[in-house]
DNA sequence: AGGATGACAGTGT
DNA sequence: AACACTGCCATCC
């Protein structure tokens, strides 16, 4: 089995729509992909993008927040440094709280989203 | 053909 | 917080 061009490209659009000062997990990206549970796919997608499409590859880290690269690499130094370069803080090797995707409240996962039409 | 290998994640301890 | 284990699936020997 090949991993299909359309999945790879709606991959690259989600990580293309990561706003500059924020990161997101490969598992989350492949769910707005319409890929859940394949967040393996997401890192793949990534590996064979071409320099010229200029996706912000730097914004995607692991669910525990931190840069998927082995510490010291080459990579991850640079992955590290195009971060802070646009502001992102790490607390230790994480990225610090207030730059990840927002948990699900309680709130919303028993009453459903808010944007459900009033009775 | 089949096992190892990843830019991973969820659960359990 | 750090492992260990399992599910995942395209690629690479």
């Amino acid at each position: 089995m090949s991993l299909p061009e359309e999945h790879v490209e709606r991959i690259w659009r989600v990580v293309a729509s990561i706003p500059r000062g924020r990161v997101e997990s490969y598992g989350s990206i492949a769910r707005r992909a319409g890929l859940p549970r394949r967040a393996r796919l997401v890192g793949q997608a990534l590996r064979q993008a071409p320099e010229a499409l200029g996706l912000p590859w730097h914004r995607v880290v692991n669910a525990a927040g931190r840069i998927s690269f082995p510490e010291g690499s080459r990579m991850h130094s640079l992955q590290r440094r195009l971060l802070e370069e646009e502001g992102v803080r790490f607390r230790g090797r994480a990225v610090a709280r207030e730059h990840r995707d927002a948990p699900p409240d309680l709130d919303e996962l028993l009453w459903g989203p808010p944007s459900r039409p009033a009775r």
